[in-house]
DNA sequence: GTGCGCAATGTAAACGTTTCCAAGGGATAT
DNA sequence: ATATCCCTTGGAAACGTTTACATTGCGCAC
């Protein structure tokens, strides 16, 4: 049998309203009191009921985290952000994650109603529309990595544009007069995002030079696909630029293969700063993105709409990115 | 305000407790009445208030996962074991991660308190006396790769002993006729079992090999270290087998730099199959552990457990390895 | 026809909190 | 001395469910 606020407060000789009162740090309380009501509190070990706080109070103090079926260190590092800034203000986490599809979404969303006061939305398949289906319009929430633009919803992004864009930049300045580019899925936002980075780099700071794009999907096969198109005839770029990390491995294999050495022959670059770039050989130049701050960032954005629920959503800033020179690019 | 219960049996035209039966799929209620309150709480989009329910149920439908300050991919693979099973069981998760040192993960169970209605556990802090402090008695618990051996509480291993054992037949059987071992952590279960794996198999199949230990700490650091005695002097062994991929990763970097080639001069096998494993030059041969079984395993007993309160624990079995053979180790 | 049993439904208590409102009591101002 | 106010405390309602128990109505056996 669990303790109840009842029995610290007959231990105590006080009714229950002055336990919740010292509890819960009211003013209205002797110290006097309080102190005996906490002491004898921690003597029961007594844990107030959550369920029944929520009851009345209709808070959860729990944010729930909708993720898609991702990639391993992203994930772990997103969690581990937002798990951090959850804790630091005595928030919990709920994760409902590995949605492949819209209805799987939905479900897991649906599911949470009324467990959370808040949630964190990373997934492709999400948009207004299902938002307005699916959310509870009382629940706020932050969306992450979305392309979705409305002041009805709080929205975070990397700065995959400037990344790109400084990584394109890096690639011109170490000398390679020409640059390609291995783009991701054309549905997928933050490959967009790139990919324009790469784009407006090119036009700013080498009007000349022939703007190349392969098609790839973020997978390693395709990187390899790309490569092996790259280096076909001899007639390869000075540089290549891949949208993701994977992709870039994929098309080192490609090059190596064909015969290509890189950095002498062919430069490379990627996008993610996955664990493998730094072990790959040579070490792959790359993009870093602090994932960890973005759910950081995220989680107080969500704690702070549910504080203040009527306030004005602020315009989220994006994520900064930072290019990370290894050996693959040839620059030092 | 939200549709309670109280909402849909007004319009139905029926009592609280017949939409609640109605809901809850207990018999003793029509058919035709079921179908009319069933229709009717879609309609207006009822959804029952967990925490009410909570309250007088005395179950959360959730599980906590306490998961310490982990490695990237097991960490992402072991929650999507776990929350798939979970799905699968119309249970939520709750997860808490980054436990540092043993008074933050008090901090985070004790937290859970009251909020899940058992435990999944990983954490090099937790033994025996640290569950009796802060784990009520009524919450069902299930250890992930923990020495702990009490009937009291429920273990599940990953079968290190296995893995480590059939990776020195493999490296014996490939024809290097002499294996060294670079240990991990002392006070790591799982770095204890690999090298009891190691040094059995050695005395059962090549019983007059010399058995050679170089002690590392799981880091790449501490297997580079090793990597560079074990090279000393010319005299290394014909292959290492290091207690996991990261310092199998290091120790690479050591021979390569000695000017010791792999697979030719001395063959390497790491153990965790981590996905850095297969991008480094060779690809390392390793032992794959299926992570997210162990999660999933994991869900299932503790699952098992709060359906079944006094059931007798069943001695847990460990999970099976298997040896992934690349280029690292000269086989094939 | 009466009584009995069973199936379907309703009534209300219970779960453990928080919080509104009332009440007690001491200090202060009149 | 009395009225007033404020500070501390207590009583009780409310939150939204589930479920034990009561009630109703109906069919069936006698």
């Amino acid at each position: 049998m669990a303790v109840t606020i009842r029995d610290v407060a007959r231990e105590a000789r006080v009714s229950v309203a002055s336990v919740s009162r010292a509890l819960n740090g009211h003013t209205s309380v002797t110290d006097e009191t309080r102190q005996r009501i906490t002491s004898i509190a921690a003597r029961l070990r007594y844990v107030p009921h959550s369920a029944a706080r929520s009851l009345i109070t209709k808070r959860t103090q729990t944010i729930g985290a909708l993720l898609p079926d991702l990639y391993g260190e992203f994930f772990s590092e997103l969690i581990r952000g937002i798990d951090l800034a959850a804790r630091a203000r005595g928030l919990h986490l709920l994760v409902s994650s590995s949605h492949g599809d819209t209805d799987e979404a939905a479900t897991a969303l649906r599911a949470m109603q009324g467990r959370v006061d808040g949630m964190l939305i990373l997934s492709p398949h999400v948009d207004a529309a299902f938002l307005r289906a699916n959310l509870p319009e009382s629940t706020p929430a932050v969306l992450l990595n979305s392309a979705l633009k409305s002041p009805q919803f709080d929205v975070l992004n990397i700065d995959n544009y400037g990344g790109a864009h400084a990584m394109t930049r890096h690639l011109l300045d170490a000398g390679h007069t020409s640059v390609a580019f291995i783009s991701g899925p054309e549905d997928n936002f933050d490959a967009q995002q790139r990919e324009r980075g790469y784009r407006e780099a090119m036009t700013a700071f080498a009007p000349k030079a022939a703007v190349k794009v392969v098609k790839g999907d973020f997978s390693e096969d395709s990187g390899y696909a790309a490569g092996r198109a790259l280096a076909k005839g001899g007639k390869s770029p000075r540089a290549v630029f891949a949208a993701n990390d994977m992709m870039a491995v994929g098309c080192l294999r490609a090059f190596t293969e064909a015969g290509l050495s890189v950095p002498q022959d062919v430069a490379l670059a990627g996008f993610d700063d996955i664990p493998i770039a730094r072990y790959v050989t040579p070490a792959l130049t790359t993009v870093r993105v602090r994932i960890a701050d973005l759910g950081r960032n995220a989680l107080e954005r969500v704690a702070i709409a549910i504080e203040k629920p009527n306030q004005q959503r602020r315009a989220a800033p994006t994520l900064a990115c930072e290019v990370v020179v290894r050996a693959s690019s040839g620059g030092h």
